[in-house]
DNA sequence: TATGAATGAGACAGATCTGTCTATTTTATT
DNA sequence: AATAAAATAGACAGATCTGTCTCATTCATA
C-alpha cells in the first residue's frame, strides 16, 4: 500500500515550489498555509519559524543539485573528464525549461543580504558544498590548476543561472555549454 | 563659489550608498532619512515614494556604468577591440575592491521578484540598456558572430559580479579577465 | 458508540514598514 | 525687526507579516 503524503512533506512540497518560483520573502506563510491545505497550528507544529523550513527547503534544494553531478557520474562511470562535459550539458538543458527560476542559493542570498542571517548563512554553505562537488569532479579529471579551472566555471555557471532567471527569452543553453568547454578546453593546451 | 548639495542630492547620495551596500528592501524610509539628516515630510517633497528613490538610484547606477564604457573608449580611442580588453580588466579591477557589492541590477531585481514591480521593471530595462552598449562594442570589435560572444560574456560578467560579491574572498580578477579573452580569442579562431 | 487526541478555521497580539499630518523651530526677505 | 515660507521632529494611521491561542470539528480506537 502507498504511504500518504504526511503534512510535514506537502508543506515542504508546496513551500519548495513557491519559494523558488516567486521567491522567499514574497511568499508568506499563510500563502503556504492555505495552499497545503494545512492549518496554521499544524504548520507550527511541524516547522518553529518560517526560517526553519527555509533551511529545509534549501537542503533540498541541496540534495536535488548532488544528484544532478551524480547523475552525470552514473552516465559516463570510466571518466571524469566525460562526466564534466556531460554536467555541463545537462546543467544547460535544465537552465533553459521553462519552470527554471535560477540558483535558489543565489536568490536567497540576495533575499536576505545581512551575512548573519540563519537564511543567509545556509544558503551560502549549500552552495559552498555543491561547488567543493564540481571541484572535486574537475580535479578527479586530471585537468591543470583545478582550483582556477573551478573558478572559471563557477562564474560562468553563475551567470548563466542569472541570465536564464532573468533574461529567459534570450538565453541560449549551447552558448553555455560551448562556453564551459573552451574554458577546460584552454585549461589542457595550456597545460603543454 | 560652491554650490550646495541641495537636500534631494543628500538623499540620493545616501540611499545610493545604503541600497548597494545592505539591500533595498533592508533599508528603510527611516534609516535614509536619519543618516542624510532630513525630516520625513521634507524627503516626502523630494520624492513620492521609496520606489521614487529606487529609480533614481537605479538611474544614477545606470549611468555610472555608462562611464565605465565611455572611459574604456576614450583610454583605446584607435581601436574598438582594444576598448573591450580593457573595459574587462577594468571591470575586474572594480569588482574586486572591498565596497564592491556585485551588480544592483541583478540585486535589486532578485529582492523584487515580482516581474511587473516598477523596482524590477527599471533594474531590468538598466541592465539591457548597458548589455546593448557591451554588445555595440563587440560589434565594432569586428568580431564574428558578435551577438552570441556578447551572451557569453554577459554571462560570465554576471556570474563574475555575483561571485565577488558572495565570495569575495575567493574572487581572483585575473581568473574573469582571462576567462573573458578566452572566449573572444575563441570566436576570432573559430571565425577563420 | 463513546472518548480522547489531533486537526481545522481563524481571531488576535506584536513587530515593522510606508506615507500623512501637526505643531514647533529655523531661515529668508522686506 | 517682522513676517512669511520652509524645514524639523515625531506622532499617527494603515497595511502586512509572523507566530500564538482559542474553540469547534474530525478522526482513530476501544
Amino acid at each position: 500500500m502507498e504511504k500518504k503524503e504526511t503534512a510535514k512533506e506537502r508543506i515542504l512540497r508546496v513551500a519548495n515550489e513557491l519559494f523558488y518560483h516567486e521567491g522567499v520573502r514574497a511568499v508568506g506563510i499563510d500563502r503556504i498555509i492555505h495552499e497545503s491545505g494545512v492549518a496554521k497550528a499544524s504548520f507550527y507544529r511541524s516547522f518553529a519559524t518560517k526560517d526553519d523550513l527555509v533551511a529545509e527547503y534549501l537542503e533540498q534544494r541541496r540534495l536535488q543539485f548532488l544528484a544532478n553531478i551524480e547523475h552525470a557520474r552514473k552516465e559516463h562511470p570510466e571518466s571524469s573528464f566525460e562526466q564534466l562535459l556531460f554536467l555541463m550539458d545537462y546543467l544547460a538543458e535544465r537552465m533553459k525549461r521553462p519552470a527554471y527560476r535560477g540558483c535558489s542559493f543565489m536568490n536567497t542570498i540576495v533575499e536576505f543580504p545581512e551575512t548573519e542571517h540563519p537564511n543567509h548563512v545556509k544558503a551560502l554553505a549549500s552552495r559552498s558544498d555543491i561547488w567543493d562537488e564540481v571541484t572535486l569532479l574537475i580535479q578527479e579529471a586530471g585537468l591543470p590548476n583545478p582550483h582556477d579551472l573551478s573558478e572559471q566555471i563557477r562564474m560562468l555557471w553563475s551567470g548563466a543561472a542569472m541570465v536564464a532567471y532573468i533574461n529567459k527569452a534570450d538565453f541560449k543553453p549551447e552558448l553555455f555549454s560551448v562556453a564551459a568547454k573552451t574554458l577546460i578546453n584552454s585549461h589542457r593546451v595550456s597545460a603543454d
